[in-house]
DNA sequence: CGCGTCCTTGATTCATTTCAAAGTTAGTGG
DNA sequence: CCACTAACTTTGAAATGAATCAAGGACGCG
C-alpha cells in the first residue's frame, strides 16, 4: 500500500524518537566511538553558536559534519551572493558527504548555524578507513544519502503548491523536529528570510502567508513565537494508475 | 579554487567518457559481473523501450536500477495524477535506492523509459548482500548519492532563475549527455511537456522559451531536431565571503 | 493522405516579486 | 528602568513572469 510519503520531516530528521541517544549513532555509525556513545562523546563534538559558518560553498571538502543536537541551514549562492537554494537540518543529519569523494572535491554549499548546536566533525579520511573497513556502516550512509535524495525531491515537489501551503508545511515540520507536542509554542530557529530561502520565496511573502495562515486560524502568533493550532498533516499523496511495466525479475546486472 | 559548480550535467551524468566501457561499472560495482562487465553482461541487462515504465511511485521498493544506456525519467506524482518533480537520467546512474533501506519501503518516483535504453536491473537483497562482503563499493555508492544530492540541490538552485535560463541549462545537458559533439544536431528525448515537468513549468512556457532562445542566437531549430550555437557555460558561481568559522580541526566524531 | 501527437502563438488572469515605508521586538548601555 | 538601536516583521501599491484557456499548425506514423 503506496503511502511512503506520509511522513513529514525536517529535512530528512527522523521524527520517531530513536532508542539511541544520539541521532546520529541511531542511524549510522561514523566512528568507533559511534558504537557506544550516549550522543556526548569524550571527544570530538564541537558546540556551535548561531551564525557560526562551518563550511563556506567553495571550500575544499574534507570534513563532515554530524548534527546531534540543534539546527543548521546548508544554503547555495549564485553569482550575486543571493541564496538560491536551502535546507534546514536538523539533529541526524550528516552533512558534508562531498568530503568522501576520493577525487578532491568542494562543498557545494555553506553550512550555518541556525541555533545552538552540537556537531561532530570528522576528518574525511579517517571516515574513508573506517567505512572501508566497515562495510555495513558505509550502506547504511548510502540509505541516509538516498533518504535525503528522496526528501529533497518531496522539498522540490512541494514548489509546485502555493506559498501559503509551502509555509505551513515547513513550519510543521519546524515544529515537530524543535518540540515532542506539536501544539507547543515555539520559537523558530529561522527568520522570515531564511525561511524564504529554504522555500524559495521572498521574505514578504513568507510574512504575508504567515498572516494568512493566522487568520485562516492555522496557526497562532504572538510576538515572534507562535503555536500549530491542529495536527492536521497536510500531506500528499499518490500516482494516477498507469498500465505496463518493465517488471523485475530474478536477474542480476551492471 | 572554488568552482566546483562548474561541471554540467544531466542528473548526475558524468560527461567526461570513463574509460570503463559501462558507465555504471566505471563508478561503482554493484555485482561481481561488473568487474569485468564491457557493458553488455551475458545475464540481467533489460532493453528497454520507449514508454515503459521500470517502476510505479508507491510500489515496494525491490529493485535497483542501473542505466547503461539511454535516458528515464524519474518523476513524483501528486495527489491529482500531476507531476510535480522530474528528472531525466541518463547513463551511469543507479536508481531506486530505496530498495537498498532495511526496512520495507517503497519508492517514491515512477520511472519511465524516454528512449530506448539498456538497464541492469538488480534485486535489492542481492545488492546489500554484495555491498555487505565489498565495504570499498558500498562507499562508492554512499559518494554516488552524495553526487545526486548535489545535482538536485543545484536543480533545485535553477528554479530561481528565469524560465530562458532553465529550459536553455537543461538542454544544454541533454545535448551533453547524448552526443560527444556539444555543436551537434539533436533529437531531444523528451517533448516539450516533459521539459517542462522536470523544470517546474508548462508545456507553453517552455515552447516560448525554446522560441525566445532561438530568437537570441542560442539555439538552432530544424523541424524537431536542435543545435546549440555556443559552448558557453552558462555556470553560475559563488558564496559572499563571510568570515568566522567553526573550523575543523582532527578531532573525531558521532 | 489522414489522423494523432506534438508544437506554436495569442489573450487574459493570477501569484509572487519588487520597491517602499512603517511598525515590532529584543538587546544594549546609560 | 528607560531610551536607543539594530534586526526583524508587517503592510501597501505597482510591476512582472508564468499559468491558463483557446485555437491553429506541423510533423510523422500507418
Amino acid at each position: 500500500m503506496p503511502s511512503q510519503i506520509a511522513q513529514r520531516t525536517l529535512a530528512h530528521v527522523v521524527q520517531r524518537p530513536a532508542p539511541h541517544p544520539c541521532l546520529v549513532g541511531a542511524r549510522v555509525a561514523l566512528r568507533p566511538q559511534c558504537l557506544g556513545c550516549d550522543g556526548r562523546p569524550d571527544t570530538g563534538q564541537r558546540l556551535l553558536e548561531r551564525g557560526d559558518v562551518c563550511v563556506m560553498q567553495g571550500d575544499p571538502a574534507t570534513h563532515l559534519f554530524a548534527v546531534v543536537e540543534g539546527f543548521l541551514r546548508e544554503s547555495t549562492y549564485d553569482a550575486d551572493g543571493r541564496a538560491v537554494s536551502a535546507r534546514i537540518v536538523g539533529p541526524g543529519h550528516v552533512l558534508g558527504l562531498a568530503a568522501l569523494n576520493p577525487t578532491p572535491s568542494s562543498y557545494v554549499a555553506t553550512i550555518e548555524v541556525l541555533s545552538r548546536a552540537r556537531v561532530c566533525i570528522l576528518p574525511a579520511d579517517r571516515a574513508r578507513a573506517w567505512f572501508t573497513d566497515h562495510a555495513s556502516f558505509a550502506l547504511d550512509l548510502a540509505v541516509l544519502a538516498a533518504a535525503d535524495l528522496d526528501h529533497l525531491r518531496r522539498d522540490l515537489a512541494l514548489r509546485a503548491q502555493p506559498a501559503d501551503d509551502r509555509v505551513l508545511a515547513l513550519i510543521t515540520e519546524l515544529v515537530r523536529a524543535s518540540t515532542s507536542d506539536p501544539l507547543a509554542w515555539v520559537r523558530l530557529p529561522a527568520t522570515r528570510e531564511q525561511l524564504g530561502e529554504v522555500l524559495g520565496l521572498t521574505l514578504e511573502t513568507v510574512s504575508r502567508a504567515v498572516q494568512r495562515l493566522v487568520a485562516r486560524g492555522h496557526l497562532e502568533l504572538r510576538g515572534r513565537d507562535l503555536r500549530l493550532t491542529s495536527t492536521h498533516d497536510a500531506t500528499p499523496s499518490h500516482p494516477t494508475s498507469r498500465s505496463d511495466a518493465a517488471n523485475p525479475d530474478k536477474s542480476t546486472a551492471t
